[in-house]
DNA sequence: TTAATCGTCAACCAAATGGTTGAATATTAA
DNA sequence: TTAATATTCAACCATTTGGTTGACGATTAA
């Protein structure tokens, strides 16, 4: 779980890889066209890919010689609910965080 | 706003200082004492705290001899609202996250 | 078959990160 | 006043990160 969290946060850390997300928005895209309107290489890109990859924020697929991104939004699941329970929970004692853990998804 | 996202997240994509958040979900503390279950110097966690603070996630005030850190989980908003902007969270992993906290506090 | 396209790999580099230690600064206690 | 406590600073170190370039394997087009 806590290296998960590594991973997605520290892929989230990068405005380059938070602008390809946004990019896989509206649609799949092959890994020439998300480096086309970067200034970086398309190697530099291709890490970029690799580190969303390994953080399953997104998916790749290769199908004949180009290679698709698909944009995984659930995986962002653990992170979004982690960061809402620091906000949700704040001021509760943990004894009561996980009494209402325990009682509401037992 | 694309600096302060930067900001957050990097300062999340540490587990040190995700425990340190975590921790200070039930009180305010010094610093010597949320350095104390760690194994690393004071002086490292005093920089994990520079770097909380630098992103808003906590704010330390100085009190005599003193700094007491506090939560902040609001500055989380920026960060929140921008995952959430990339996806819908209909399965929240309210099971991932108890396992997180059984670990962090066993 | 030959040439172009798609993407990754390998080696390298500079800068950032997370850690250390020892000295320094404030503040409080004896 | 002196000593202890709380915290940061400065210099340093190893590792990671984000970038480069050039070569390479795989696939498709001419």
């Amino acid at each position: 779980m806590t290296a998960a969290l590594d991973q997605i946060f520290s892929a989230l850390a990068d405005p380059t890889r938070r602008q390809i997300l946004v990019m896989l928005l509206e649609d799949d895209m092959a890994v020439t066209d998300v480096a086309e309107p970067f200034e970086i290489s398309l190697a530099a890109v291709s890490k970029h890919l690799s580190i969303l990859t390994a953080a399953k924020l997104i998916q790749q697929e290769r199908r004949g010689r180009v290679k698709w991104c698909k944009l995984d939004p659930q995986a962002m699941n653990a992170a979004w609910t982690w960061m809402q329970s620091l906000g949700q929970f704040e001021h509760i004692d943990l004894d009561g965080l996980e009494a209402y853990l325990e009682e509401t998804f037992k």
